[in-house]
DNA sequence: CATCGAGGTTAGCGCTCGTTAACCTGGTGG
DNA sequence: CCACCAGGTTAACGAGCGCTAACCTCGATG
């Protein structure tokens, strides 16, 4: 379910460090950084209060750790998948990489963050300004490295985009993907295959419509 | 410039509950509901802290009064936009309203609203939960209304699309609309026009793709 | 078996913040 | 000329919050 803290499908109990970011995660996404009190943190995770500082030097650090977190995450990812489809490409004899193809993989994996991590999705960009100014450059520099990964692969894949153009289009894309928070809370979607479905389709026809004279 | 209080274009000078009203929504949209002091929305306006008391009855009402506005224009502007496309479509013969006209009307208002007030776009989905109950059960319904309207009016235009589905576009385009705040502060943008030219194709090609099988 | 550290607990300090109280002032209508 | 009120001011209170201090406990370890 969530990747708050290591990339690979764990199969052991979370440590109690993870079930606090967990937990704060979801607190501070329902209500707000400063909307929530250490004391209820603790309480999520069955401790109280002072307990949190056994795990973290302060509050601020939970949601620091979280978002640089989420950010790496992404980035790493999407580097990843850019890896991945240059391998894939290396194997026939085409002139390079797979544009399309790669475009396709990162709004996959967008896109299941999106789904599968819905309160980090919500704190990424609202509570940006809460961190300590050396965080918040950090998270800043990895979000920036993320958008840049994509504005390269759209313009790749759209050449009739220009740079300030993509840049806008890879924004307002992450706007789409990022709704997942305002979808319905989990009866009304029409099942997650679907709803990636629907978001994946959405995307690529923003970008094609982008592209268009 | 801001149509927090009033519809129509303003002459006269603002009043200083309008004063107040907009720089707390600056605020708020920068450093959130928690973050702001009400010293600092006085001295912003040039009075001090409690002098604000004259003019609201606390904290809590300024996002109140500031979301049911932001809420209440959207809906209205999109009502008013529906009607002039019925009476447009009335004089000539044709067997109902331009469904793809209105579409574009709404899609229109709603670019005007996120470029022109970003900070109110930015507190619409971000300090909801902060209000009193009774408030937010009338921002929840204002904004269930526009959400209806909008479903209506794209499923007129793309029949192919199931209610949930077009839902779920909806609320997906309204993610993408909303991306302004998110857009280069100013100088970067390749101008309003532009830009608004760009989020309305990007917009209409992602409706387009959600109706495609 | 003694020790010790990881991981808790409760009490409480200090600061911030929303709000109220009490007071001031300049323009305006009778 | 005076009463008044809209719209300010500063002082201060009370609550809430982040964080620290001091203390407890229990399982692992030499």
């Amino acid at each position: 379910m969530s990747r708050i803290v290591f990339m690979a499908t764990r199969t052991d109990a979370p440590t109690r460090r993870e079930q606090i970011l967990k937990e704060a995660a979801r607190l501070f996404a329902e209500r707000g950084f400063h909307g929530v009190g250490v004391d209820e943190i603790g309480a999520a995770v069955g401790i109280s209060g002072p307990g949190l500082y056994r795990h973290f030097p302060g509050k601020d650090a939970m949601l620091a750790e979280l978002l640089v977190g989420i950010s790496g995450q992404l980035l790493t990812g999407a580097r990843r998948r850019m890896q991945e489809a240059d391998r894939g490409a290396g194997a026939d004899g085409a002139d390079g990489v797979d544009g399309e193809a790669v475009l396709d993989s990162l709004i996959e994996g967008h896109i299941d963050f999106a789904l599968d991590d819905r309160p980090l999705i919500t704190l990424h960009d609202r509570e940006l300004d809460r961190l300590r100014d050396s965080d918040r450059k950090l998270v800043r520099q990895l979000q920036r490295q993320y958008v840049e990964l994509w504005v390269e692969v759209v313009r790749g894949v759209y050449p009739a985009l220009t740079e300030p153009a993509a840049r806008s289009a890879v924004h307002s894309v992450f706007g789409l993907l990022n709704s997942t928070p305002h979808l319905g809370r989990a009866g009304s979607l029409p099942g997650r295959g679907a709803t990636a479905d629907l978001l994946h389709r959405m995307a690529k026809g923003a970008f094609g419509s982008a592209a268009e004279a």
